[in-house]
DNA sequence: CAGACGTGGTG
DNA sequence: TCACCAAGTCT
């Protein structure tokens, strides 16, 4: 009988994330809501930018139940600026299932944790690993790409088929280790050492055995095989003020962009002008072109991952009419204002007039 | 399952 | 300026 042998990775990387790791405060708790918390707005997002919001997020609701009571918009307004919004929409959702049907208890198994909504196959490797020692490897886009260039593999991946194949691939390996320091350390080493770009290749602990290393190839691999396309939009929005400075705005539906933040009466369109997008606009509201006064334009470009923005603010003052008369879902001032989440264009916009 | 979903950083 | 990317999930 053969002893399988130590998997490299095993062997060098947790060492080397051990004593060369970040420290970074969700890999100093076994707490699951604070790693659940952690896990989800470290989604498609950087530490950078997310650490901010995670200490926020544990200052105001330190413990699921107190997420859970929260309402909605107070979970919108404080991930306000960090993008992804459906993601506060079920940390909200997922926080009262956990409170409700498991008793304030956190769900233990992979399969278990990936039943909550906003937890996929990632997520649920990562809690279960970091808070229970659940051995199952979490495979995001680091451990893609350092897998790829390891195993010199040209399989794309964005295609699911390869995220399988490494997912059976560092099953296996974890099983040797402990499942929250190979996960932690296999994440560290795409973050750190094997880089999109320029990767440190000789300070790697797998660069003994890695393919690419070897013959040259880092800067070829990972493949990906989808390519990106920027599509141009037009949006044209309304800033309609009443005579105590009130003005309309909406909450944004589950399926669009910003869904659940709230934002200006607004236009999405591809291919019109501005003058149709804007009477079209009107026309929804039952508003006439000619009983408006528009006093003000501003116009501003937004880029997102596949789309360009072309945005186009109307400021406009009812005159001598009651609002009511018009059916917005809602009014607010400067200081409702702060109580509810806006996309990163109206805030811009608010900055511009002087309300933020 | 391809496409939608944000914002900010980088070369 | 611009393509690409970042601790993915949902439909």
């Amino acid at each position: 009988m053969k002893k399988k042998p130590t998997p490299l990775f095993v062997r060098n990387v947790i060492p080397w994330y051990l004593r060369e790791g970040r420290d970074l405060p969700w890999r100093a708790t076994r707490d699951p809501y604070a790693i659940w918390l952690s896990e989800i707005i470290l989604q498609q997002t950087r530490v950078q930018q997310g650490l901010g919001y995670f200490l926020k997020f544990l200052e105001t609701f330190p413990n699921v139940s107190s997420l859970a009571h929260a309402s909605e918009d107070q979970v919108f307004r404080l991930w306000q600026g960090l993008g992804y919004y459906s993601r506060a929409k079920n940390l909200h959702k997922a926080a009262k299932i956990i409170c409700d049907q498991w008793n304030g208890e956190f769900p233990k198994t992979f399969d278990e944790l990936k039943s909550l909504p906003g937890v996929g196959d990632y997520t649920a490797a990562a809690i279960a690993s970091f808070a229970f020692e659940f051995p199952k490897a979490s495979i995001d886009g680091n451990v893609l790409r350092w897998t790829s260039r390891f195993l010199g593999s040209h399989a794309p991946i964005d295609d699911p088929k390869t995220k399988k194949t490494i997912q059976l691939l560092l099953d296996d390996w974890i099983q040797d280790a402990s499942a929250h320091s190979f996960n932690q350390a296999s994440m560290e080493l795409g973050a750190i050492i094997c880089t999109p770009k320029d990767p440190q290749c000789h300070h790697c602990p797998l660069s003994e055995e890695c393919v690419a290393f070897q013959n040259s190839l880092t800067n070829e691999l990972p493949i990906k095989a989808k390519k990106t396309k920027v599509k141009h939009q037009l949006v044209t929005a309304l800033f309609i003020q009443d005579n105590q400075g009130n003005w309309a705005v909406s909450k944004r539906q589950d399926n669009e962009i910003w869904g659940g933040l709230y934002a200006l009466p607004l236009l999405f369109t591809d291919d019109t002008s501005v003058d149709i997008a804007l009477e079209n606009l009107l026309q929804q509201f039952d508003l006439n072109a000619k009983d408006i006064v528009i006093k003000h334009t501003w116009t501003t470009s937004h880029l997102l991952t596949h789309r360009k923005l072309q945005v186009h603010i109307f400021s406009i003052l009812l005159e001598d009419m009651p609002r009511n008369t018009y059916k917005f879902e809602k009014w607010i001032g400067v200081e409702a204002m702060k109580n509810l989440g806006f996309p990163k264009v109206f805030s811009d916009f608010y900055k511009h007039k002087g309300l933020l």
